[in-house]
RNA sequence: GGGCAAGUGGCGGAAUUGGUAUACGCGCUAGUCUUAGGAACUAGUGCCGCAAGGCUUAAGAGUUCGAGUCUCUUCUUGCCCA
């Protein structure tokens, strides 16, 4: 017989797969599946292969149930690595980029996706990123930007500022420096007076996994309490932000940043300098903060309680209160608080107890209570419950007018600005005046000069000779042009309304295409965006909701699903240098040894495939060795999609040489001896079957395309076992036609070819199950005996439970059971189970 | 430190959501065919036991006729946030 010949297969069905659609005519429902774009590195790896063939899967399948789909791709091109590789190539950014999209859009196309190449994006293209000049110029103009002094982190590496969420554990996330704070002028997107809108917004998304929506809701940080004015010794007051107001009265300190404004009046406090020399050596990460000592210096400022007269309260300058968070001052309850308890140990501060988990009698001893309760030693709260006793005191500080409620976010602008030259210009331009203004949106794109020198440190485009020099278009006068590029957040934060109207040209995106195509259905990538980008890009949609009001679409990404990480063992020699999976094999005792020196090699956790480790295995020597649906099905097979997946070579081997028995088995098929039919087995067969179109259906449905597999291997083998039956050659082939239908989205080359050798010319539509054939099914019902599963039934539908009882006292095997106890209680539930308990 | 997941054979993992635990794949064992097998095919494969049978979903309790699934306690691992 002929094997499987996937080279030739393959390079046949591409060219057909290339100007193949998935787009049907109106009356059919919109469905837009899109997988996140990738960064154009160089080549794609294993990471790009999973999400995008479970991406074709659904747009696949979506296609065959009746929808019309959109389905596209581009690149996320802006960004450092082009810089970098640059610096180290002598290679135009511009060049690399381009370069490396040809070749990884070569090796994509290998794997049969059933993209719409003619909608191809690059946000770095003048043509993209034109039009996102336009919208930042859009939402400067409806106030949504500003540019202010803050503290950045700086990192000296790259040479550039981070947003927070780069910075991990006070490294850069990606050079990996020790990050400095510098304080600078940025541009902004006020991401955080959405705050409100973009944490209700979750509750819509029903089709987002929960850990994620948990995970958006945290960032975001809403909580609810009020601010308090503190009255001081000297004339000024201290505004404290609390969460817990009804623990007012077991204040007994109050805390201020070492960066608060009423510090400035201890400037001539030597003690004092040297104590904020001190916190400053700790570093500024929350994380440092956190983790180190609680220290604290005693001002000579006392503050007075707001509620019980004569008392007089410390202030303390300490080093775990962040100028940034809230007021930048809290008052301190060291009885239910875990830092206050410890900062008061410390200082030997006065520890109240005013919660206590009952109404009775409750005193901290070491532990602070943190949770809710009932209110004790606090006067007119006593006895409340924690929420009540909240709102009480809130609205008596309201009505002393010494503070009021406040909802405080822990969502913090966004800042968009960075110090280098591979990303969209800002288009803004500094008068002389010191006006910062727009520039006319007929004046865009404001271009990336090509001749730019990144040898220099430093901003490249203000180095650059000439390219900041302009001048206000409407009056002529000269001005310097923004120098800092967009964050590359920014870029991917509206692609996918691009792709709607990828030509249009009067401005982003043509509104009656977004309001046919969006929401995208399925959005499909790595859970480590499941923050940032899907945060920004909902920030986008309200923007541009704000800017447009005839704009259905309020949220971009109706469904999300997030994919597992690729992972493979990993390897080192015996001086700890790291091998590749090509660098090693098995010798004959099954060691795994060093293909160079014959070594034993250590092996190391699987983790997730990347070039420091180099644990990485090339999709397209893979597809060229196995064939692209060999490696659609090995990703997809072993795990949940949701979860990580260890590549290993006997399971790619395996679905190898699977597939080569499907094509096997499809060849047979095709010719068969007639044989003798015996309506007896066509029934049962029929009903086999039918059983695995509803569960397969079920499957993909719930994304469980790991047990998809699963059911194909057994469908396989339902039809491998009946060859031999007596079942007629139409029956099988048209029901084994179905079945490779059934595998298009999955296998697109095998399947497409399989069914040009049955002759099955229908094979665009998905199967539905025969309900009328499920339904008249046999049943198993499940037999126990107090408790213990005795016996399984096959037994048409609908038995009664008295008829079954007789059936068990007459069956030779379950007889034995029952011996001669009498019958206590039968539990019955239809068609599935009955528990006979005996006495 | 806080929050959220998860823990099922030698391994990856199923389980119609409270009703046959271990589907499917890998690996392993035996056999057939082959010059050969890292090919193909057949059979077997949770644990104890010759068997009848008993035990088994991290550990322990609880609810229930019935628990991998629900509740509580403990342990372990992963992720996110600090």
């Amino acid at each position: 017989m002929e094997r499987f010949n996937f080279l030739s297969v393959e390079k046949k069905w591409s060219q057909i797969f290339k100007n193949q659609k998935l787009y049907r005519p109106k009356p059919a429902k919109k469905f837009y599946c899109l997988e996140m774009f990738p960064y154009p590195s160089g080549k794609i790896h294993m990471g790009h292969v999973r999400n995008y063939t479970i991406g074709d899967v659904i747009a696949r399948y979506k296609y065959m149930n009746g929808f019309s789909v959109l389905h596209p791709m581009g690149w996320d091109s802006f960004g450092l690595p082009a810089e970098n590789a640059a610096k180290e190539n002598k290679l135009h950014p511009k060049d690399w980029t381009n370069s490396n999209i040809a070749e990884m859009k070569r090796q994509l196309q290998m794997m049969g996706l059933s993209i719409d190449w003619t909608l191809e994006i690059s946000t770095c293209d003048e043509d993209y990123y034109k039009h996102q000049q336009e919208l930042f110029i859009d939402f400067y103009k409806k106030g949504l930007v500003t540019r202010k002094e803050k503290y950045v982190n700086w990192d000296p590496i790259e040479n550039s500022v981070l947003a927070n969420e780069q910075v991990v554990n006070g490294k850069g996330w990606r050079s990996g420096a020790t990050v400095q704070r510098k304080k600078l002028f940025q541009w902004f997107f006020n991401i955080s007076i959405f705050s409100e809108e973009l944490l209700k917004g979750l509750e819509s998304l029903n089709n987002w996994p929960d850990k994620v929506k948990l995970m958006q809701k945290n960032w975001i940080g809403k909580s609810v309490g009020c601010e308090i004015d503190f009255k001081t010794n000297i004339d000024k007051k201290i505004k404290i932000f609390t969460t817990r107001p009804d623990t007012i009265f077991g204040a007994t300190f109050l805390a201020i940043s070492p960066d608060h404004p009423i510090c400035e009046n201890l400037k001539g406090d030597k003690n004092f300098l040297k104590f904020k020399d001190e916190c400053s050596k700790i570093g500024t990460t929350e994380e440092s903060i956190a983790n180190a000592d609680k220290l604290g210096y005693k001002t000579s400022i006392e503050a007075n309680h707001p509620f019980i007269k004569q008392k007089k309260i410390p202030v303390y300058v300490s080093n775990f209160i962040l100028m940034d968070y809230g007021t930048g001052a809290i008052f301190g309850c060291p009885a239910h608080d875990t830092r206050d308890l410890e900062f008061a140990k410390k200082y030997k501060i006065e520890v109240i107890t005013v919660v206590s988990p009952k109404s009775k009698d409750f005193k901290i001893a070491d532990e602070a209570f943190t949770d809710e309760g009932v209110a004790i030693n606090s006067e007119f709260l006593n006895g409340l419950k924690t929420s009540e006793a909240k709102n009480k005191i809130i609205s008596e500080i309201e009505k002393l007018k010494i503070g009021n409620r406040k909802i405080s976010f822990r969502l913090k602008d966004w800042g968009i600005s960075r110090q280098r030259y591979w990303g969209c210009p800002i288009p803004m331009i500094h008068l002389e005046n010191g006006e910062i203004v727009p520039v006319e949106k007929n004046e865009l794109p404001i271009k990336l000069p090509d001749d730019v020198d990144l040898s220099k440190s430093g901003n490249p485009l203000d180095n650059h000779p000439s390219w900041k020099k302009t001048t206000q278009k409407s009056t002529g006068k000269p001005a310097i042009r923004e120098t800092d590029t967009l964050d590359t957040f920014v870029d991917s934060s509206w692609y996918f309304l691009r792709f709607c109207s990828p030509d249009f040209k009067q401005g982003p995106f043509d509104k009656e295409k977004i309001n046919h195509w969006m929401p995208v259905d399925q959005y499909i990538g790595g859970v480590e965006h499941a923050i940032l980008h899907l945060l920004y890009s909902r920030f986008f949609m309200k923007s541009i909701n704000l800017v447009n009001n005839d704009i259905k679409c309020k949220e971009p990404f109706k469904g999300l699903f997030t994919q597992g990480m690729v992972c493979h063992e990993t390897y080192k020699d015996t001086n700890g240098k790291w091998l590749s999976p090509e660098d090693v094999e098995h010798d004959q005792s099954s060691n795994v040894v060093s293909k160079k020196t014959g070594e034993k090699v250590i092996i190391g956790p699987s983790e997730s495939m990347s070039k420091s480790k180099k644990n990485t295995v090339d999709p397209e020597k893979m597809i060229k060795r196995y064939g692209a649906d060999a490696v659609r099905w090995f990703v997809l097979s072993d795990s949940p999609p949701d979860k990580d997946i260890q590549w290993s070579d006997q399971g790619i081997n395996a679905s190898y040489k699977f597939l080569q028995k499907l094509w096997d088995l499809n060849q047979r098929i095709c010719e068969r001896k007639e044989r003798k039919n015996n309506p007896e087995e066509e029934n049962q067969f029929i009903i086999n079957f039918e059983v695995f179109i509803k569960q397969i259906t079920n499957h993909i449905e719930n994304f469980q395309l790991n047990v998809v597999i699963a059911n194909s291997y057994e469908a396989h083998r339902l039809f491998y076992n009946s060859f031999e039956k007596n079942i007629s050659n139409s029956l099988l082939k048209e029901k084994f036609s179905i079945f490779i239908k059934m595998l298009i989205p999955i296998v697109p080359f095998l399947a497409n070819e399989c069914l040009d050798v049955l002759k099955c010319k229908k094979r665009e539509e998905w199967p539905k199950p025969d309900v009328k054939i499920l339904e008249n099914q046999k049943i198993k019902l499940v037999v126990q005996i107090d408790g213990k599963t005795r016996s399984i039934k096959e037994l048409e539908k609908g038995i009664k439970e008295d008829r079954l009882i007789e059936l068990v006292k007459m069956d030779d095997k379950l007889k034995k059971y029952l011996n001669d106890k009498k019958i206590r209680k039968s539990i019955f539930i239809k068609d599935k189970i009955i528990n006979i308990l005996t006495y």
